[in-house]
DNA sequence: GAGGATTGATGAATCGATTCAATCACGACT
DNA sequence: AGTCGTGATTGAATCGATTCATCAATCCTC
């Protein structure tokens, strides 16, 4: 058997009677190489099953050819979504992508960060939590690009990608009105998150620009969690008011999912008696008992924009913006 | 401004006044070197804003500092789950994990390997797909580790770890039969897929066990796919028969929530006409109208024990198989 | 046919951290 | 006082791919 699987590009020029000059030439600029050699090179490549290596490539370089992505938790589907239209992006330009995830622990996120300094890479796309701000300085610093993910502007100086959340809300609630609907809750979850809050802001300006008073026609209900026991809390609540609503918006898919059982419950019919829009257009939305609409993002856009921004050398800090959609269902019609 | 952030190793012993090797000693041998120049080298490092370069420091030492996860598909929660699991024991050991999913392309799938060789990466984790076990000896040439992930010891020659299927299928049909069932249906899925046929081979086992003959109790159905919609029909076939079976279990929980809709549409109840059994355990699977018993698959431990696999050198060719659990909710109760 | 231009190939210098053999400083012991 | 030993520190060699100044060869043009 052939001493295989440790050749370095010098034992390649060797076993082609070549320079080491010349291999990397074949392997980065093959129009530099007359066809006779550049045949020769590949050749002995395959038969030393040589795979150059990175580090050697990054050391002179002076960087590498990864990308970083660091998420909340890679557990979220909107962000696999997102990851997987990043990757396939930065394919084309044979970067590949390193994913990981923070917890949004400042901790653990500097850590991740300061891996990723190491290696070098050519960029980092970070949905950023609280502590965020104050490690980008580190990447900066060291020429690094940055885009913000999921994060509208959040953060001064960086360029961002985002979904519009207020658009979001006021087109849920703004398709309820045309429905006719006059007394709307709103599950909001808890109002410390962003999301929720302009979510209800955009809920509020829908009412405002139909010429009617929010004060009347809004009942927002804040939650402690965005989970399914909440949400069914939420919507019993809601079903003991004197005057109950005849529509309910949810921040969240996963609330209104809770949300639905206590409807269930009390034999409440859907959406004759209780229309519903929820947020996120989760997987199983359409495949409810009464498939539900539900504000979907673009998170594969989303991606796409994130890894694009990263690439382009004077989008310094550019703010893209995408609009949701609602995709209207049974819940709702 | 000092020009911060592209300091080397040679400037930081400049800087302290000391030599280069004094510093690398610092950062890998702290017990080597005097406490006064430790913390000289130590302030040089903080002004400085120093982070070595990974580049130079995997090429000095033959190997990177990490792991790579390559799955069929990051979006899937199981792997999510396991990813963050072995994330997690990693870090433990200073290791840094690289996901990438192949979307078992097997053109897609040897690019992502071929990136981590560059990168010397210290091992790699995979769901392995057809065309995988072409592919591994190329780590194998290199001494690099690999485990297998959820592959009960589908590849000769590799560690792996994997969930018990056929105990998993035979849990939820023993469960059934034990509820006094004696005409049960199966969703298998497409029987192209492993985990198809070994649950299914596990439902068999049940049934035999019980003393009772599978071709009278069991009548199973092949789907196309995985998805709702083919749950839907299948179980709407299946109300047609003429002897209707009084329980149903399907290879997967999405399949399920279709199956539920063609129950509700034809009014029977469930669980008293139907009783349901599911598998994956998937997040809604408590959420729904009637919450789903479902076969639970323990993904974090399957994580953890891959990357203890792969750190522990004598576990060469060690195959790990975790039994699932069934979680009986309202559906079968 | 000579000079110039073009194309192809070369190999030494370089990136930055690690490591080990060599040197140094200082105290203890004979 | 001199020698030995111990522990701390040094610095040069090393890993492997890239790049650029240099050299060689071939082709055009007048």
């Amino acid at each position: 058997m052939p001493d295989r699987g440790n050749a370095s590009l010098r034992d390649v020029a060797e076993l082609a009677g070549v320079s080491v000059g010349t291999v990397s030439h074949v392997l980065n600029h093959p129009e530099r190489v007359s066809e006779a050699l550049r045949e020769k090179v590949t050749a002995a490549i395959t038969e030393l099953n040589f795979v150059r290596s990175g580090a050697a490539r990054q050391l002179r370089q002076g960087h590498s050819n990864m990308v970083g992505l660091v998420v909340f938790d890679i557990g979220n589907p909107f962000y696999t979504d997102a990851a997987r239209a990043i990757e396939d992006t930065l394919a084309a330009s044979d970067l590949a992508l390193v994913i990981s995830s923070s917890d949004a622990e400042p901790h653990r996120e500097a850590r991740v960060l300061r891996t990723l300094i190491e290696q070098q890479v050519r960029g980092v796309i970070i949905t950023p939590s609280e502590g965020t701000a104050a490690l980008l300085p580190m990447l900066r610093e060291r020429g690094i690009p940055v885009v913000l993910l999921d994060s509208p502007g959040d953060i001064e100086g960086y360029a961002s990608v985002g979904v519009d959340d207020v658009a979001g809300g006021a087109m849920a609630v703004r398709h309820l009105l045309d429905r006719g609907h006059r007394l709307i809750a709103m599950i909001t979850g808890p109002m410390s998150v962003r999301q929720a809050r302009q979510r209800l802001r955009g809920a509020r300006q829908a009412i405002t620009e139909a010429g009617l008073d929010p004060e009347k026609i809004l009942v927002p209900v804040e939650t402690e969690a965005f989970t399914a026991n909440a949400g069914e809390a939420a919507m019993s609540l809601l079903l003991e008011r004197r005057e109950v609503p005849t529509a309910t918006f949810a921040a969240n898919d996963v609330m209104m999912i809770g949300a639905m059982r206590s409807l269930r419950r009390q034999g409440v019919r859907i959406p004759a008696e209780m229309a519903l829009v929820g947020y996120d257009d989760i997987m199983v939305a359409s495949e409810l008992i009464t498939p539900l609409s539900s504000v979907h993002q673009p998170m594969a856009e989303l991606g796409r924009t994130a890894a694009e921004l990263l690439l382009d050398p004077d989008a310094d800090e550019r703010h893209v913006v995408f609009q949701p959609n609602l995709v209207v269902r049974a819940s709702s019609r």
